[in-house]
DNA sequence: ATAACTGCAAACTGTTTGCAAGCGA
DNA sequence: TCGCTTGCAAACAGTTTGCAGTTAT
């Protein structure tokens, strides 16, 4: 069920590149397939690992070419952690306004909805005299588990 | 009354200064100055440019060095707006929890603060397992008064 | 054919750091 | 005096870009 939506994330991608006369290439091929199967969120370096994987002849400057293309196309959302390097959100499309929690441990990402938030942005967006177009919600966190036990579930917090 | 505020803050943070062991140099205390003069939120690179109108001296390894040393006080916050810059705000001890509003007409940030959404923040950590430690609420908006009158009351909005 | 695309490596930008000299407590 | 601080310039990390050859349409 969830690779239909892949799928159709894939499609429409390449889709977008037609509109704008882009080419579908081997190697942007390689990075539309790397970004739509996996569901974690990744960093350029973890995509052109990835895109590696699969075929050696991705290059670091395609992958740098190539996401500006993934977010204007609104399938790919941009992050910002306040890390040096940005973080790339490959289910935007799913959900458009879902918002993302950082831990500050293992740096593993969890996504949540909440429709509270959103109304009450609306609400103070409506009282400043602005009309909110878009949110961005981030929260750094540290993961209880670790405080606890001295060791966190995610893998990555090894 | 603002002043006072002000002049507050630059106390704190020698008191900061003082209690780390750090001293309290030329360089330092005109870079204090130059932060909590301004209410404007600002890069490392303008915070050099004023300091450096005041006293040629201050150079920008020490405005590096400097602005982690703000942060850590908590008497200034760091912000990321995407921008592959950071922005700095001064008028965080006031308001240690407030978030902004970009404005996508002229870029005007404003500031606002939200019980509700901190609340509501630190429920969704726990549901999660974490506990939040910072958060960055970014809304992005037009402004009504452009939008029915065909100009804003910003000055920033020519 | 021809314009978009590629990898490579050099360039760029914001930030950090090693060093020797300087200065506050 | 002692050791924190400084300016300088070189180093760094992530990202961008010029170039000459390649490829999709």
């Amino acid at each position: 069920m969830q690779t239909i939506v892949r799928e159709e994330a894939k499609r429409k991608f390449m889709d977008f590149l037609e509109k704008k006369n882009l080419r579908i290439t081997d190697q942007r091929r390689i990075i539309i397939d790397t970004v739509f199967d996996t569901e974690e969120h990744f960093t350029a370096e973890q995509l052109l690992e990835w895109a590696r994987e699969k075929d050696r002849s991705v290059s670091r400057a395609t992958i740098y070419r190539t996401l500006p293309l993934l977010t204007e196309s609104n399938l790919v959302h941009e992050m910002d952690f306040g890390k040096p390097y940005k973080f790339y959100d490959p289910n935007y499309s799913d959900h458009p306004n879902h918002n993302h929690l950082i831990c500050e441990d293992c740096e593993k990402i969890v996504e949540f909805d909440s429709d509270q938030i959103e109304s009450i942005e609306n609400e103070i967006g409506q009282k400043l005299g602005f009309t909110v177009k878009s949110q961005k919600l981030q929260l750094s966190a540290t993961c209880d588990i670790l405080k606890k036990s001295g060791a966190c579930d995610n893998k990555a917090c090894d």
